[in-house]
DNA sequence: ATATATTACTAAACCGCTTTAGTTTTTATT
DNA sequence: AATAAAAACTAAAGCGGTTTAGTAATATAT
């Protein structure tokens, strides 16, 4: 059974391309098409198992019913479940999702962009690496159908679904504060991105409204790609008998991870010496000694309302409006910030 | 800055769409294109930024330099590792990868198999749900170059990279038995795939060897997409009084979590009244209370070999020959089995 | 001086599909 | 009976590339 084309259909009809093609793309009524004709086609391209050559489609009709995902890593379980919610979504409208990861690197995700483009893909959704402000805005210029997720850039006018990254890392230090804790730390990643940024200010406008001075000692900022050896060196200063927190704050899962395995290696007591508390979480966070005290993001959330978004926009359904939306994170208290 | 073509090269030179097609395709010299006027078209290629278009491309060239990933769920961490190490190694060879989940569904994943072919993908990777023999066979048959990775059909010759799963349960199992556990149970899930038949066997192979008969009661089957509740009702099972077993072995890592999430809620203590171990890990496995003894398998190796493999074929390096690759695991001894 | 090669290109077909602008045949209208 | 309208199709161009089979102009060999 070899591969069979759409002229094959109109040779052994007796038919036209363009009937064929009329009445496969289920538009045989409005072209009046018999309806004899009309099942002869269908049968007979049911039969042989006709599949159309999307690349002659999409290069003919100028789009492919794909749309492309852009993350930082998908190894990430986080971008792995937007991945996942992302593509039920896409195929809930009718769409394949095509992915790629930039590694964090500007400049393959530039590559990505403009390769995901001549694939003829409809829309991107990009969570963008830091510091890709040009490729963004060219893209706004260009007006291709895009949204950002996760991160974005507040100094640039486009679609984006993302969390509310002040107000939850604001309420994740209230959370200690109110657990009597008075000497928090703060452990995030050192990056231009707005989404750490925010998660910064909000542990920083939580302390400033309880009356807390903002020690930056406290605040130790890591290298994302040498987080694991960076983090030990935070830690061990963090835990010097002369100054000790009795609080840390982690703005992701990974430095959680890497910052509690560090404090029991101390032989550090989690949480009744050092409470820690960690925006996003790992699968197995309620399991952990102790189970951490975590902010969930509503990833289904960001990945479905992301792929309407764009899809609204690659079909112009409402042109030219932008869409954003802040959604709200979730906290789970556990043990990890003692009881 | 408009989107240019190859047409619009090719009429601003005042040359044909043939002579800029070659030089760009890096066949000028064997063309014998002037020196000049390589550089001038390159040079103009470069100034406008021309990126030729994918769709096009591959229409005439019949193959699109991508090769498609299906795997059972994104969202799992370890499929999410295997994308992350195909992606980077598909890179290597020039190659951009597509990837779409099959939820886990023979019917869905058959539609992904035509739809990636029908956008002209070079050769697939899939980590196949169960009972697709028949896609498999086809695909096979039709001389289309794949490889199977993780899960692969014993009846069929193919390519595959998979783990010894045998052995590594044998070995799990071994090393409870060496920690003098004399009652030891399998929770695995129920599926006909041949991973997980050898998962079992691996356990019932290491009893046995023992001299140990086999007690299906302690041999708990649970169905994929119901496993959380099922999980309960067996532990519940293993852990009567009458006959509480001392070990656990669990064929996969959300089994592991969801298992010990319940022991714990009982009041069990791991390992001192239940020893359990686990098939594969998530990301916080050592930081668990108590670290989970697990087994680790060679993700990137997988990924890996699995593109070499695959490229070897479409490139057809080497025609007709199969590849079948069976890694072995390594065992991670924390806590979770005793010390 | 003529035939042959070589150099430096190009016209046009092709990949498989969609779509515009018809054409032909039948039916209805006056 | 002539004309208009409707029904049921189709030829050919086009999407943006690649490639085959050339051509024209110049250089080399005999």
């Amino acid at each position: 059974m070899k591969e069979i084309f759409l002229k094959d259909i109109a040779e052994k009809l007796k038919l036209s391309k363009t009937t064929v093609s009329l009445v496969l793309n289920n538009r045989g009524d409005e072209n009046k098409i018999s309806k004899a004709t009309q099942k002869r086609i269908l049968d007979f391209a049911r039969d042989n198992n006709y599949k159309p050559n999307q690349l002659a489609r999409g290069l003919s009709l100028g789009k492919s019913e794909t749309i492309g995902l852009i993350v930082p890593n998908i190894s990430d379980i986080f971008y792995a479940r937007i991945a996942h919610y992302i593509e039920l979504k896409a195929k809930e409208f009718g769409y394949t999702v095509v992915f790629s990861s930039s590694n964090e690197n500007a400049e393959t995700e530039k590559e990505l962009i403009h390769s995901m483009i001549n694939r003829q893909v409809d829309g991107l959704v990009i969570a963008s690496t830091q510091c890709n402000q040009a490729d963004i805005l060219r893209l706004k210029k260009s007006k291709f159908p895009f949204v950002l997720v996760d991160r974005h850039y507040p100094e640039i006018m486009t679609n984006y679904v993302i969390v509310d990254n002040l107000g939850g890392v604001k309420n994740m230090t209230e959370h200690l504060l109110k657990n009597g804790k008075k000497n928090i730390a703060l452990i995030t990643i050192k990056s231009e991105l707005d989404a750490m940024q925010q998660r910064r200010l909000g542990y920083e406008t939580a302390l400033r409204e309880s009356g807390i001075d903002i020690n930056t000692n406290l605040i130790k900022e890591v290298d994302r790609f040498n987080f694991e050896a960076e983090i030990k060196d935070a830690i061990r200063e963090l835990t010097n008998d002369s100054n000790r927190v009795d609080a840390i704050v982690f703005t992701t899962h990974y430095l959680a991870a890497s910052g509690l395995r560090e404090l029991k290696s101390l032989g550090i007591n989690v949480p009744n010496e050092i409470a820690i508390i960690s925006f996003d979480e790992l699968g197995a966070f309620d399991l952990v000694d102790p189970p951490i005290t975590s902010t969930k993001q509503p990833v289904s959330d960001i990945g479905n309302l992301a792929v309407e978004i764009l899809v609204n926009e690659i079909e112009k359904k409402n042109k030219e409006s932008i869409n954003q939306q802040i959604l709200q994170t979730q906290l789970l208290v556990r043990k990890s910030c003692g009881v």
